[in-house]
DNA sequence: GTGAAAGCGCTAACAG
DNA sequence: CTGTTAGCGCTTTCAC
């Protein structure tokens, strides 16, 4: 067996013809003797050839590769969201790279440069929660590479957007505990650098405001994770006039606001509802089951590659930039009358 | 701007100087004298030159870019898997690509034609449920490019291996639960083609063996999910000498055993102790938190990357595969005694 | 119908 | 110290 895979030069060389004829063949080019063609297919399919997608890549300056960049694989919602990447992606033809930056713009400025190494077509990202400076994005755009940006989105560089519908979701979640009784509805959102996070708790304060509740600063607190929430929500049970309800920002913080309230001895949904917005299969499991949010990762995911697709096949980066949105949809299960 | 990136060529001829000299220049060869150097690497950093890693490939016939496939992204055990592999190659100056199977043979194969087509430079392979046949895996091989299989792995084929110590883990959970005084105790496994699945039954066989319990083959059955466990341990409670402990093969079916028991108004962990396999942080929400074997995916990840850099460096394929093995370990929360 | 040559971007051997 | 050449694998004019 030769070192290294077979060429078409091999091919060639076995069967007395040209590096070209058997190209020719290989891609059933008219011009080629059915003989020819016959021959080559053979032995092609006998040496198991596999045309050289790095020298193909070379070649057309085309690398039917495109790349994700994200801040944290192990997360439910972001691994759905690779995985209607990969999906479409492969579907085309692509393949998929992946970068973490792990909530580090040196590491989003080190993938960049990678991402720009390699030559991929284009990029999806999401941006980490440090990013406030947007040049290495802009720099892959000012080499022909087109991003799409999704969930974390960035205003400031001109490219498309795939979004989480959060003001509506988050409007939809508040309504939802108002109809059901509910009049003290607390807040435990996310970082307001975070786009996600000032839209989610705008959804909130016009979902109030719509049903002409007042809305109180105090029931509104920074609080996104599960630990977080142990140690806050206990703050929120002990207000003179504690809350009916709580709306967080995601479904782990939920969990945790469950935990608290259930250990204060106030049951769920009849003293206190909780709903959240979700990225996984916590919510199912808890006791009682959380009602929550639905992001939709995988549609994101979806959209987003076919987007940039899109983009890819247009061939030049003097396009308008549009941002497609994902509806939220609202999954109803105990923790919420 | 030119269209596409900057090339060496486009330094050389601003330059006045040849391609070869600039190329020099840039990996600072002695050779070239310092004044040049420095025109060269002005220009080149001026100009945001990225060399070419699709040309490097070409010429190095090394892509530097590993290849990984695994069944479904969408799983906090095989998330965690990629986050380590994406760390490792990363700081080794590697890519990673992905490919899902879905569990299906044929995308399996199909990934498997566009990897040897990238060139990638060694392949991290999880094999997919329906995986029986395993040419697919040989013809990487023969190719030259070695494989780690982890977790799913593959005998058939001769390559190394990391695997999680499914037995071993097995044997403590079920020890933890005799040592807490159980002695009735049911098996929630997973399918028995499954090495893993046979691992686990066999130390959980063992341990009862060793503690001198009988082994109550009733007590023994496939279940593997949430919704399974749902349905099928209704039947284990009803049993006339119901189990006192349940060892899931997984976090979420030890969640639905655990809602089963719940709702049949027994305690856990005084009437029925739960622990199960972990793959997610579903074990710190459930209500009482789950006992579990933590399965280091990320480990995993790292164990097997460093294993496959290794004999990719090595650059043959007559190597001795070695297994190796990442130990899980107990955390013990609120369902066991 | 088929072959020769050139070029995608880069580097290393060989020449000066 | 620097330039020329050739070649990684493939395709595509341009010849014949």
């Amino acid at each position: 067996m030769r070192s290294g895979q077979v060429t078409i030069k091999d091919i060639a060389k076995e069967l007395g013809i040209s590096a070209s004829t058997v190209s020719r063949a290989l891609k059933d080019h008219p011009d080629i003797s059915v003989k020819t063609k016959e021959a080559v297919n053979a032995l092609a399919k006998a040496w198991h050839y596999k045309p050289n997608a790095v020298a193909l890549s070379l070649r057309n300056s085309k690398s039917n590769v495109i790349g994700v960049m994200i801040p944290e694989i192990v997360h439910h919602f972001f691994s759905s969201v690779i995985s209607g990447i990969e999906k479409i992606a492969h579907e085309a033809g692509y393949n998929v790279m992946i970068f973490q930056s792990n909530e580090s713009v040196d590491r989003e400025m080190d993938n960049t440069q990678a991402l720009l190494s390699s030559r991929v077509d284009g990029v999806l990202v999401s941006m980490s929660k440090e990013t406030k400076n947007y040049d290495h994005f802009r720099e892959l755009r000012n080499n022909g590479i087109p991003i799409v940006f999704f969930d974390r989105i960035c205003n400031e560089v001109s490219s498309d957007n795939v979004i989480v519908d959060d003001y509506a979701g988050a409007f939809s979640a508040v309504q939802h505990l108002i109809e059901s009784g509910c009049k003290r509805i607390a807040h435990l959102s996310a970082p307001q650098h975070m786009l996600l996070g000032q839209n989610r708790l705008q959804g909130y304060r016009q979902a109030l405001i719509k049903n002409k509740l007042a809305i109180d600063e105090d029931l509104i607190m920074k609080c996104d994770s599960f630990d977080e929430a142990k140690e806050l929500v206990p703050s929120l049970l002990s207000l003179s006039e504690r809350p009916d309800a709580i709306f967080a920002v995601n479904e782990l913080t939920a969990a945790g606001a469950l935990s608290v309230v259930k250990k204060a001895g106030l049951r769920v949904p009849e003293d206190i509802s909780i709903i959240g917005f979700t990225d996984g299969l916590v919510s199912r499991v808890t006791d009682p089951a959380l009602t929550t949010l639905e992001q939709h990762g995988n549609e994101v995911g979806l959209k987003a590659t076919e987007l940039l697709l899109e983009r890819i096949k247009e061939g030049h980066m003097d396009y308008v930039p549009v941002t497609r949105v994902v509806k939220t949809s609202l999954v109803v299960r105990e923790s919420t009358k």
